[in-house]
DNA sequence: CGACAATGAAAAA
DNA sequence: TTTTCCTTGTCGC
């Protein structure tokens, strides 16, 4: 479920494995990273970090010679466990192993070496990502309030801000009661303030969790009296994946439909700011 | 057993 | 704006 505390979290995971460790194994099974691999076998894991929804794993000491580069796209997954490994099935894209555990990744959009400077170029194209702490909130504000697109495709435009996925931004929205379709030239400062400290308490709840939960306390099903979530997503939210079910605020229908090419939700009476 | 969806984004047109 | 890529689970036939 790859928003950007997903991969912060897999940073933090892969380091508590990994890293002040004997150099892992290298493999990949599947084949697309095998000569990386090989190269990168017997070397060891000296430091990860995470940008937004791509994660950065340096291997070699002291300052990494060489990064792997991951982005898990839409269904790429990440599975840790207790060595010894299973066989490995034939998608594992890359594989670590030491003598106490194993770690396996799938399907990821982008796996792959790269260099410091090819690193670098990545971070200056991604926005500020408010799990970051040298993150510049402002820096974000200055491309939303100029901007004629939507406040909701601009939360999910990585240049814009980085790390927030379709779950985030359906959910900071409906908690301040912002349309998703008001321009984000029209945003104001303050919403623009309110906004971005959400999304970081947020998601640093999502990185200790693993999970996306949105709903304030007042709100959860026991507070309310209402029957506990049955979406499989993981977490307590308002809105997201919950088309033409009642709104837990108002009861009206939350309403869905396409944008930024990928499946809005909000609550057209709470939202209407 | 095929169709399809899913928390993403780049490449092609 | 449309197509493409990556994997897995679910649903319908």
């Amino acid at each position: 479920m790859p928003e950007g505390h997903t991969i912060h979290r897999l940073a933090q995971d892969y380091a508590a494995a990994f890293t002040d460790a004997p150099a892992p194994r290298v493999t990949s099974p599947q084949g697309k990273f095998a000569d990386s691999a090989a190269l990168l076998d017997g070397t060891p894991l000296t430091r990860t970090e995470a940008h937004g929804k791509h994660l950065f794993l340096g291997f070699g000491a002291p300052g990494p010679a060489h990064w792997v580069h991951i982005h898990l796209g839409l269904f790429g997954k990440v599975a840790f466990g207790a060595a010894p490994p299973p066989p490995p099935t034939d998608t594992v894209r890359l594989r670590l192993v030491n003598d106490t555990a194993y770690v396996d990744l799938r399907g990821p959009a982008t796996c792959a070496l790269i260099t410091e400077p090819e690193k670098r170029a990545i971070h200056d194209r991604l926005g500020p990502d408010p799990l970051r702490p040298d993150a510049d909130p402002e820096a974000a504000y200055r491309r939303v309030s100029r901007s004629r697109s939507t406040i909701a495709a601009l939360l999910m435009d990585q240049k814009v801000i980085a790390g927030v996925g379709n779950v985030y931004r359906a959910e900071v929205l409906f908690r301040h009661g912002i349309d998703p379709y008001r321009p984000g030239k029209a945003v104001t400062p303050a919403e623009w303030d309110t906004i971005w400290h959400d999304l970081t308490a947020l998601m640093r709840e999502g990185v200790r969790n693993n999970r996306i939960d949105t709903v304030r306390p007042e709100h959860t099903p026991e507070a309310m009296g209402r029957p506990p979530r049955v979406d499989d997503h993981g977490g307590e939210v308002y809105v997201y994946r919950r088309a033409s079910l009642s709104c837990h605020l108002c009861g009206d229908a939350i309403r869905t439909a396409d944008l930024a090419a990928r499946n809005l939700f909000w609550c057209p009476t709470c939202q209407k700011n």
